[in-house]
DNA sequence: CGAACACAAGTTGTCAGACAAATCAAGATT
DNA sequence: AATCTTGATTTGTCTGACAACTTGTGTTCG
């Protein structure tokens, strides 16, 4: 009995896996694999205690991890039904890629080209001069560390915060916020061939306009 | 007391607001107000269900709730902590926006065109027959029901999605039917003065390409 | 004096049983 | 036939207890 102990002691920060969140992965399972689709109802509580040998305590908190996802909805005397998809779901599901894969990498790219390509342009319609005069100083720092050889990853990001801040829709602001946590390692994809000659364009076009 | 019976039974749908939900949204607003910050320790269950009456299983079950959006994490034996701000939560925040304020739509829809033009200008290199054929077709249907005086939201969709699809970049799909089901519903914006025009504009560029 | 150990208090995780409240279906009543 | 009553079923909440884990404190030994 020590020696299990001292196994578990050893895996510090994990305790242990809590039983609630078995029970919902086994919910959420049968809620992917179609066995039980919308507007279904799922077996009581007690049912799933002793189907997974617990409490019923464990099987609420695991119902009440998928009713706080908006999987299902629990109505008091007659049960708990899978709910309808939402946009709630699909928002959960945006942007969740895999890191791996070097394709998902080039897609989330695309889709940060397309948004700063705009960006950019609301930008020089909109942006003031003092926004005006901070884009500047990101870009010279952006180009000063590319001379210098460095990844300038920070640069980068500054530079296009500033853009996004100057079109004044807090919405591409938070976009790029997001996407910037999500590219800035760019140590996944091995080489960033054109990168630097993409760059060079688009800040030419910032300058035109 | 019969009345009151009656004014809940009248009310469907709505039995009564459960406990968790009410401690739960307390906690958030402790995080919220900044009164709690990342890496403090929120009070013990115990202390918790005194403070609002409740007994130790609601304030479980409001934590659990917590928990499951990432915003505080508990360690057994020692107690539970705010978390710190990760991307998950700000994917969460993300165009989370209120659909009252006409500005937001506004905002939105910017958002939503730079995307559609780099999709557009993606699909064209990428899309084989099939897929144009199925854009045409979608496009058709859409010009056919603007010239008949409808709405054509559904046809509008079904267009943006084609092309989305043409993309062959899963992120621009899921994008677009989130967005799409954000901003259909058009009644929310009084006149969509130059809706139409933006859209013929928008055509004869997906044709030259 | 310092370090390893033992221990106790505090906290979250889980269990078990009970009652309240709401739903639903069938039976009883008018 | 329509309405009311009743009972069973199920979720929501309460209570108390114990297990597992953390943390600090004291104690003992080198």
């Amino acid at each position: 009995m020590p020696e299990e102990i001292g196994a578990r002691r050893r895996a510090r920060k994990r305790p242990r896996t809590r039983l609630a969140v078995g029970v919902a992965a086994s919910l959420r399972e049968l809620l992917a694999t179609g066995q039980l689709s919308p507007g279904d109802r799922l077996p009581t509580e007690n049912q799933l205690a002793r189907a997974h040998g617990v409490s019923r305590a464990v099987v609420r908190e695991a119902i009440a991890a998928l009713r706080s996802d908006g999987l299902v909805t629990a109505r008091q005397g007659s049960g708990a039904f899978v709910a309808e998809p939402s946009e709630k779901s699909e928002r959960l599901s945006l942007l969740n890629f895999e890191p791996d894969r070097i394709s998902s990498v080039i897609e989330v790219l695309e889709i940060r080209a397309a948004l700063e390509c705009e960006a950019a342009a609301i930008a020089a319609e909109r942006s003031t001069p003092a926004e005006l005069a901070k884009i500047r100083e990101a870009q010279d720092a952006f180009v000063e560390a590319v001379a210098a050889g460095e990844q300038a990853e920070a640069q980068d990001f500054a530079l296009h915060l500033a853009i996004a801040q100057s079109t004044h829709n807090r919405h591409f602001v938070e976009f790029f916020r997001f996407l910037g946590g999500r590219t800035i390692p760019r140590a996944q994809v091995s080489g960033q061939p054109d990168a630097s000659g993409r760059m060079s364009a688009y800040l030419e076009r910032i300058r035109d306009e």
